[in-house]
DNA sequence: AACCCGTGGTT
DNA sequence: TAACCAAGGGT
């Protein structure tokens, strides 16, 4: 059994984060939600300013979404946001208890809700992250992902769980994973379960197991124009969008082959807001890499004559520059605000 | 089962 | 620096 040397390396090495303070179902479920694929590091100031705002179900419950997803500007992968505060709405009595009712709350799958047993109640579940699961890998000296060795990693995390401490285990395993047994650098010496890491016994731990392969990224050119009138600006809201819901965004869209960035400017705006632009102008490009693609965007601002024949479907406001940070904008939009702020 | 879903960090 | 990783889930 490893569970008893990893337990007292824990005890000695654990990590001091704020959701490990003032633990409750409540915080152990906002705080998971957050870590999904994202380092500890860049949840700590969202957390806090999450639980300032939003202490408890109850607070949550009252609030408005344009006021949750502003705490989450930022931190990406913005459907949790929205799960979470669906989640709110289903839970009517006390926060669930059981594997079946957790996973049946959108955004909580298998690994989430089996943390939350473990950590938040004291079951003894074990939710294999992609921390437990490389160390469980390199516990067995296994190389390649499939299903069969997948299943090994899980009975294996499994049968050495704790019974008496089984949260501090999988944190335990999480706080091992992200300081010693790292997914580019081990420090195998330190490693209290190192006499049965079958990795450790091999040259190179870091090839356990086998890095997967992930195809190229396409990217886009994109033309998006600030449209200034009477000292204010427009901006637009993502509603019921798998991506970036809930955020504000300046108008633009797609450079079609062939087409320059002006002529496109000026089409999108056209198509989108029913407004005739004839000189934008243009202030500067910007990189950006989203999960699955890269844009170049051509940032542009333009002065129509008249509005008189907006039109635009989704929600939209004309705001004064100053107030921008009322509102959640996804990170391609705060690099074109620094473009904007650099030409004051 | 493969793809979608953000952003920042690491080698 | 391009590729890969980070307390995964939904479809």
């Amino acid at each position: 059994m490893i569970n008893q040397k990893l337990l007292e390396w824990f005890d000695q090495n654990k990590r001091n984060l704020p959701w490990r303070h003032g633990r409750n179902p409540y915080r152990v479920w906002i705080s998971e939600i957050m870590l999904q694929q994202t380092q500890v590091k860049t949840v700590i100031p969202y957390f806090n300013k999450w639980m300032e705002k939003y202490p408890n179900l109850e607070s949550l419950k009252n609030a408005k979404y344009d006021d949750i997803i502003k705490i989450w500007e930022g931190l990406g992968y913005y459907s949790r946001c929205k799960n979470i505060y669906s989640a709110v709405q289903k839970i009517t009595t006390s926060f669930p208890k059981t594997y079946e009712e957790l996973v049946s709350l959108p955004g909580i799958g298998d690994y989430t809700a089996k943390t939350i047993l473990a950590i938040a109640y004291n079951n003894q579940a074990v939710g294999i992250d992609t921390n437990l699961e490389r160390i469980g890998y390199r516990q067995l000296g296994l190389k390649a992902k499939s299903k069969r060795n997948q299943q090994r990693v899980i009975n294996f995390l499994e049968k050495n769980q704790s019974k008496d401490r089984p949260g501090d285990y999988n944190e335990a395993l999480m706080d091992l994973g992200s300081s010693l047994c790292k997914a580019y650098t081990t420090f195998c010496k330190q490693c209290p379960i190192k006499s049965s890491c079958k990795a450790f016994k091999s040259s190179s731990p870091t090839k356990y197991p086998t890095p997967k392969i992930s195809k190229k990224l396409p990217t886009y050119d994109i033309a998006v124009s600030v449209i200034k009138f009477d000292n204010r600006v427009l901006i637009s809201k993502r509603e019921n969008t798998k991506f970036l819901s809930g955020l504000w965004e300046f108008p633009g869209g797609k450079i079609e082959k062939n087409e320059s960035a002006e002529i496109a400017i000026i089409r999108e705006l056209k198509e989108e807001t029913n407004l005739n632009i004839k000189t934008p102008t243009y202030l500067g490009s910007i990189k950006h890499q989203y999960s699955h693609f890269g844009v170049n965007i051509a940032l542009f601002i333009s002065y129509p004559k008249s509005i008189s024949n907006l039109s635009i479907k989704q929600d939209y406001k004309w705001i004064q520059i100053d107030d921008i940070d009322k509102y959640a904008l996804p990170k391609a939009n705060h690099k074109m605000l620094d473009i904007l702020r650099k030409l004051d």
